[in-house]
DNA sequence: CTCCTCAACTCGTACATACGTGTACTACAG
DNA sequence: CTGTAGTACACGTATGTACGAGTTGAGGAG
């Protein structure tokens, strides 16, 4: 199987670093496609072996295609180029009354419309004191609790996400929202349904490499930042009633927004 | 100077690696300030005598660091703490005909105004064929052209964003577009006063790690992603005026949005 | 046929050594 | 005082060796 692979040599001329010219050929070939996703790359031994190198060598230039992204090694098994996930859309409508209203949660409905098969796990529900960022962004008082619910997305089996929403306890006390399943159309239409009629969100990304529960919960491979996004609910009224602070593997995700200009 | 830097000695029971924990040692020396940024991380040398370990346990450790971002390694000067770019917070209403009327030029503005030196450099104006990709989101017919527009921001002299614009030729010509200062309000207010009313802008948002190119573009420190932003305008009838491609360091952005719950 | 053991192969960690190349400081010559 | 050569030091690249630990499959025991 896909022993079609047939590497260069190295140019002994060229002043490029050995170990950079092994990753260079390794890359090539992956974007050639002589080498597919989940394909497994030649074994340190059998690349030292071809290039007449040293290991820490080999080990250099699969470090490179590694922080790139480009692969992931297996302990015992080997190092294989690395598959993505389908990537979800985000677009900017998404929590729009017209979608919320239908009854199915945005991520599942989303994710099945794409053929996925979605599902959630890990969801954890508990009453505890705000974070002080928490507590600013829903403008609570020193004493308020907040019921957080925590959870991951997962697409075909692989995590994609994972949320942690936090809804003044004043507000999500005695609702399904302290429930497992929040019920049709989710937490926010349990937050209308107390009297707070949704307005608008604001949402704030960051990118950076991911921590390391972060790398295991989402099975990260090396290399892959993460989106950070921190989504704030404002009522009518401009109460905040919400705040969800998600973490998402990048390349499962694109996020598209519209910007009036008026 | 910071010599009151003091690592613990290794765990001999710990299963965790001798190269993890050394790193854990300096992350948390970076963590609780005892290195501040900018500051150098102890050579190779000196950390091969503190720990009494091989060279390459002390580079496993440093490379650690930096592939999260946390040092920069200089080639003959040292390893050092990376300082970090002022962030800048994009909202979603940066683009308003309000901001735009002021004259000056988004970026300069919202630099200034948070206290920072911007400048704009690497200003290249041509005109091309565009990518299949720029010519679909400016729904363009197969012998279009359009004028390219990339420069480099950069803040304290450090830069953190590439941008390049295309903007269809049949628009472009004739304006100051074509020059290196578009004049006051930048392109878009040419594009208005060619007589496309803007409406409204879609951006498209992808966090990766850099190429290679970017790294150089933007000085990124290994391990460090970046935002990948591409915006389309559009103007009242519905015609695509404008397709900008950014690339951002991503430590140096955070983006804000606001998203309608209507 | 099934289960288990074990060998072979894989990547992970660590040691020791050598030489290349860029930086910064010092001392000396002019 | 200035410029330059030298030198010490820093990280970069590369070789070679050794052992640990997870995975896999073949082959033998039951």
């Amino acid at each position: 199987m896909a022993e079609s692979l047939t590497l260069p040599d190295l140019d002994p001329i060229s002043d490029r670093a050995v170990f950079r010219q092994i990753a260079d050929h390794i890359r090539e070939a992956i974007e050639r496609g002589q080498l597919a996703e989940g394909d497994k790359v030649p074994s340190e031994a059998t690349l030292m072996q071809h290039y007449g190198v040293a290991r820490m060598t080999i080990r250099n230039a699969l470090q490179v295609l590694q922080s790139e992204g480009l692969t992931v090694a297996e302990h015992g098994r080997g190092v294989f180029v690395r598959s993505h996930p389908p990537v979800r859309r985000l677009a900017s409508d998404r929590f729009a009354r017209r979608h919320r209203e239908q009854g199915k949660a945005a991520f599942i409905a989303e994710t099945e419309g794409a053929g996925g098969k979605p599902s959630v796990d890990s969801i954890q529900i508990t009453e505890v004191k705000p974070s002080a960022q928490v507590a600013e962004l829903l403008n609570l008082g020193p004493k308020a609790r907040v019921v957080s619910r925590s959870r991951r997305y997962l697409i075909n089996g692989q995590p994609v996400e994972t949320a942690i929403s936090y809804i003044p306890a004043e507000i999500a006390k005695g609702t399904q929202i302290m429930q497992p399943d929040s019920g049709p159309g989710g937490i926010y239409a349990r937050i209308e349904e107390k009297g707070y009629r949704l307005d608008r969100f604001v949402e704030e990304i960051k990118s950076r490499m991911p921590l390391r529960d972060e790398v295991r919960a989402l099975k990260l491979a090396p290399g892959v930042p993460v989106f950070h996004l921190v989504r704030t609910a404002y009522a009518t009224d401009g109460t905040p009633v919400e705040v969800c602070d998600t973490v998402m593997s990048s390349d499962a995700y694109v996020l598209s927004y519209e910007l009036p200009a008026r």
